[in-house]
DNA sequence: TATAATGGCTAACGGAAATTAGCCAAGCAA
DNA sequence: TTGCTTGGCTAATTTCCGTTAGCCATTATA
């Protein structure tokens, strides 16, 4: 994308564009840290906290599958449809093995962040006696990394996105069948 | 990447490229039917052919944890170390958004294809009674998402290849755990 | 041996894109 | 009112890069 791309959109001339960004590279990094914002407060509003201990184990034992399609669905619709977001995915996609930052960010924001979410999420729910015990961290690349990977199909095929929502929910479930267990009675 | 900086790696000046090729472009169109041939035949190489119909299931009885983490790890060896398939690799994940024939092509080699060789290998284990049975399609989605998953983490983070190596062969354990099952006896 | 093809080179061209120079109108402050 | 800052503009500059032109040595071929 050029320079005069960038002020058409904007609805001015390029040369103008300098009277606000040092160069083509501020613009970038002036984008770079509005979306880091955006996606930061996002993310943080859709996560169950985790407390720190496992004093209220009720909250897990009352996950149930439909919730967690529900999470799952709310978070690709936000991921796709966010013009924000979407793009400055494409964008760190794009750019990953330019640089280690680069690098880091992309395998921090979209590998590590959600999946140690969810391996925290699933040792409680183990804690709490409702998820077989298996190794957490495997539990959660088995989980992520195929929502994952359908997120990414969604990208290059936006037109396939309702069939590639329905793989994932199916996904979601037989996870759920799979791992999930009733609570013993106390 | 510059035609200066291709002319560079030969060791030869950039005009003289084009005594042997029409032009970038030309080049490039080189090298991905090099690279696609050679992909193609190292898939081959490590397939099991999976024949049209079920006649020779003793095959798929005789699948091990210890062939499955074998046929894995060489995947992922040569993925990684093979200076082509590597390199294109990459260039196609960069490039995956330009046209619809490149995300097709990102689609088809690094999602579809290893899926559907999958789906038709646990298919025909559930067939020959060695694997639960539960849709084919989504085992193949829970088994090779990780694995392409972690792929990525390693051509982002070539230093932790051996870390990774070792979840990728806890994932695959894992899922023959889960999904594996002795035969009936005759 | 004559000559044609091959494949290297330097020099130069042409276009695209980022950036700078410098002008000017509008708004605000002294 | 006067003058300064802001933010737009056009025109020009610079840089990079793909590509072409045209020269020359080597090598294979008739």
């Amino acid at each position: 994308m050029s320079v005069e791309q960038i002020a058409d959109a904007v609805g001015i001339k390029a040369p103008s564009l300098y009277k606000h960004y040092k160069g083509k590279q501020d613009i970038f990094d002036a984008i770079f840290e509005e979306t880091a914002k955006r996606y930061g407060e996002f993310t943080d509003s859709i996560s169950v906290h985790l407390g720190d201990s496992g004093q209220d184990l009720a909250v897990f034992r009352a996950i149930t599958a439909d919730a967690l399609v529900e999470k799952v669905r709310s978070l690709i619709a936000y991921s796709l449809h966010d013009e924000f977001v979407s793009q400055f995915r494409r964008m760190v996609t794009i750019e990953q093995f330019r640089s280690p930052e680069l690098s880091a960010l992309y395998s921090q924001r979209y590998v590590a962040q959600i999946q140690q979410y969810h391996e925290g999420l699933f040792q409680r729910m183990i804690a709490a006696g409702v998820m077989r015990r298996e190794n957490p961290e495997l539990l959660a690349l088995m989980y992520d990394a195929p929502i994952l990977l359908l997120l990414g199909e969604c990208d290059r095929h936006p037109e396939k996105e309702n069939e590639i929502m329905d793989t994932l929910e199916k996904h979601v479930r037989l996870f759920y069948r799979l791992f999930h267990e009733e609570p013993a009675e106390e």
